[in-house]
This record gives structure tokens, sequence and C-alpha cells, in this order.
DNA sequence: TCTGGGGTCCTAGGACCC
DNA sequence: TCTGGGGTCCTAGGACCC
């Protein structure tokens, strides 16, 4: 059996946690450049509010009803996802982290007779440790955990764990499920579905196996098979090395000045090396890209993006700083607002396995030892100490958030004060 | 009129996830 | 004024090979 560890609206229960006036009231957590809303408390559910409202079209909305907004606060989501991960690591069992607030939890160790209780321990255990409420499904595929977990939450608030243990349980679940809840199912198959008939998860398992194939090739027979309790997505306990790392972000503002533009690539660009050699490989392939903001329709629009080969594979910053500021100069154009810049590393290799270029002029050892010493100390004198010049200090392109917590957990600037 | 057959590799686009 | 960001997998179709 597997078990499905879900964090009950993550973002918002992370910003709750050091606000604790906020509990029981509603909140919400918006997208970045705090555009539209991406995160809800039950009670900013219950007052109505959709998932993706536009911030600015709710302002009033929210004033009225007295909900506490947050821009988003990745620093602290991340360094509060680490702690519950930590607190499920400590169970016996295989971990696959599945996102920033789920992870999948082999219970093969423990006896179907202690599925329960190993449930409402794991939910207890990280909320003493962590603060973070969670909810626990239990199934024998991941699918069906997937499932058990969401008929947890909605139906089975108050005790936070369900488990799918016999055939009876499983039909029920598989008829209460409507068929757009079930994980791997998303708008285009969901219309189809329900034009053919096929309203919940019980009438999808129920359809012929040539068909599924066919209509949803065969990422849909695996979802069919999970669904009839066979296992066709293993644990992943090792998270596999990225084979794409992109980093695009939306301005504050709208920018045409050039000198803006660089500056931010130069920052993202940065940013995905650090991912790079995090997993230890190096690119081959970079794609840098621009854009104009495509809903303003009276403005001159404008999107370009060009590719740039690497003859020998790199990670590292100031190498891949300079192409990229290359390729935007290529593509720029004056006399625009641009949106966003972006970039993506592609074609990743192994560090360990790049082929040296017969006429590299670089001298990659230093280069090399000029990146570990560089990240050495970032990470332990805090991020962004050591920078490059290129990464500059203007800013106009940072994102709007107007609503930002601190980050309790990471900067010690930041930490909640006690007055007594 | 009529245009082989069987592969591989790459890319774009579509579907999905959180 | 305002519309998120970062990934994965699969398939079809074209280019190219012998």
């Amino acid at each position: 059996m597997l078990a499905l560890v879900d964090c009950n609206n993550f973002y918002a229960s992370c910003e709750r946690l050091f606000m604790p006036s906020l509990n029981r009231k509603p909140i919400v957590v918006l997208s970045n450049n705090d555009g539209c809303v991406v995160a809800r408390s039950e009670e900013a559910k219950k007052l109505g509010i959709e998932m993706g409202a536009l911030a600015f079209e709710m302002d009033d909305f929210f004033k009225k009803n007295d909900v506490a907004v947050f821009s988003s606060n990745y620093t602290l989501y991340g360094s509060l996802s680490n702690r519950v991960q930590k607190t499920l690591a400590n169970f016996k069992g295989d971990i696959e982290i599945y996102s920033i607030d789920e992870a999948f939890f082999d219970t093969q160790w423990y006896h179907d007779n202690e599925l329960f209780n190993l449930g409402v321990s794991i939910k207890s255990t990280i909320f003493q440790n962590v603060g973070i409420p969670v909810s626990v499904g239990i199934a024998p595929t991941k699918t069906l955990a997937k499932m058990a977990n969401r008929y947890a939450k909605k139906e089975n608030r108050e005790i936070g764990v369900y488990i799918l243990d016999t055939a009876k349980k499983i039909r029920d679940v598989l008829e209460y499920t409507q068929i757009g809840d079930v994980w791997g199912i998303g708008s285009a198959h969901e219309k189809r579905l329900l034009e053919k008939g096929i309203k919940t998860a019980s009438d999808f398992i129920n359809l012929p196996d040539d068909w599924v194939r066919k209509n949803m090739s065969v990422v849909g027979l695996r979802m069919l098979q999970e669904l009839r309790g066979i296992p066709c997505i293993d644990l992943e306990i090792e998270p596999p090395a990225k084979k794409g790392i992109c980093t695009a972000r939306s301005f504050g503002k709208l920018l045409s000045n050039k000198q803006d533009l660089e500056e931010a690539l130069a920052n993202y660009t940065h940013s995905c090396a650090v991912k790079l050699r995090n997993q230890k490989s190096c690119t081959t392939l970079i794609t840098v890209f621009i854009q104009t903001n495509s809903f303003r329709k009276t403005d001159k629009q404008y999107f370009n993006s060009i590719s740039i080969p690497l003859t020998v594979a790199t990670n590292a910053s100031n190498e891949l700083i300079k192409y990229a500021n290359w390729g935007l100069n290529k593509i720029y154009r004056s006399g625009y607002n641009f949106k966003k810049v972006g970039i993506m590393l592609t074609n990743i290799v192994p560090e360990s396995q790049i082929q040296a270029g017969m006429f590299d002029t670089i001298n990659r050892e230093r280069n090399n030892n000029l990146m570990k010493i560089l990240d050495g100390c970032n990470k332990t004198l805090g991020k962004d100490l050591v920078r490059f010049a290129r990464l500059g200090y203007n800013n106009n392109w940072r994102l709007k958030q107007q609503y930002l917590s601190h980050r309790y957990t990471t900067n010690i600037n930041e930490v909640l004060t006690i007055s007594i």
C-alpha cells in the first residue's frame, strides 16, 4: 500500500503559521506580481473566491470580507516544505517527494491493521513538529492514494486519514469521484469523457482498454490500471536529474530599456546555473526568449527566441551569462514594452561526462573552482552574498510583491518577534 | 495512371501535474 | 495599471539514411 501525504492549503497554512490571529480567517496567496489567486484557506473557499481570480478585481471584496492577502513567499514555503519532508522521513519506509506540498510513502513495513494508526500518527507528528495540517490517503496504487487523500480532505476532514483497503470502499470512492477530479484527467480529457457520458471514475474504469489506448494513449491506459488497483506508476525515491531548467518571469512593470532586460536575464541565468550545479549537470543548449504583454491589445507585439548550441557543455554562471546576453542582443528590438524575458537550458548532460572541445580557449578548471567557492560562500553566508557585476542593482525588473510576509525561518533579520 | 520499404532521430505540439 | 511559473511525458510527422 502507498500513502499520499498532502499538506492542506499549503501556502495559506504557511502564512497562517506565523500569524495565529489568522486562524479561522479567510486567507489568499497571490501569484507572482500579485496577479491572481493561487492558494486559498478553507474560509476563503467558502466565501466563493475562485482559484485564478484576478487580484485587482477582488480588491474591494477582500477588504469587505476581511480577507488576509499575501504575495507568494517561496522562500518560506520551501523551508517549511523541507521540515515536513524531514518529519515524514523519520517514519520507517521509502518516500517520494512529489511536489512542494505532497509526498508518497511506502507502507510496506506496516501491517494492514496498523495503517490507520500510521496515518493518524503521520498527521499528528507533522502538525506537532512543523505546525502544518496534512491529510493522508492510503491505497494500493498512487492514483487511488490520490483519490483517497482527496476523499479524506473533503468528507473525512476531522480525522484527515482515509484508507482504501476493501473492494467496497474502492468502489464507493470511484463512484464518488467526478471524472475531472481524477489525477491525470485534465480539462481536455474531461470534456471528451463527459461528452461520452463518463461522469465518474467508476464509469471510467468500465471503458474498454482499446478505446482508452486509442484516445488517451498509454498514459490513459496506465491510469485505468491504477484505478483498477494494479500499480503502474513506481515510487521514485531518487529524484531524476532534470532534463530542462528554465527561469522566466513577468516583470513588475513593462520594460523597454535593453539594460533592464540584460540585468533580469543575467539574474535568471545565474539562478538556472546554480540549479544545474546543484544537480551536477551541464548544458549544451541555451534558449533565450523575450515577449511583450499579449494581453495589451493596443501595444505593438513582439515575441522572439534564439537557441545557442555550445561546443563544450558548461554550468558556469559567468560563461552562461555571457552567451545568454549575446543571444538577447540578437533578438532585442527597441520600441517595445517587454513583459517577460526567460532562459531555458536543455540538452543537459552529467558533469562527469562532458567532452572537451578541440579549440576550447576557456580555462575550465579555474572557472569550476571559482563556481565552487561562489556557491560555497552563498550557501554558508547567505544567498546572493557573492555576486557577479552583471546581476546589477537597478532591479527595475523585480516582481511586484506588495503583500510579502517575512522569511521567518531563513533570515535572521526577519524572525518572529514577540512582545511580552 | 503507376513513385519501395524499413529504420532512426528530431521537433513541435498537446496533454498533464503542482 | 492588473492575467504565474516550472516541469514531465507522449505522439505525429518530417528529415534523413541505406
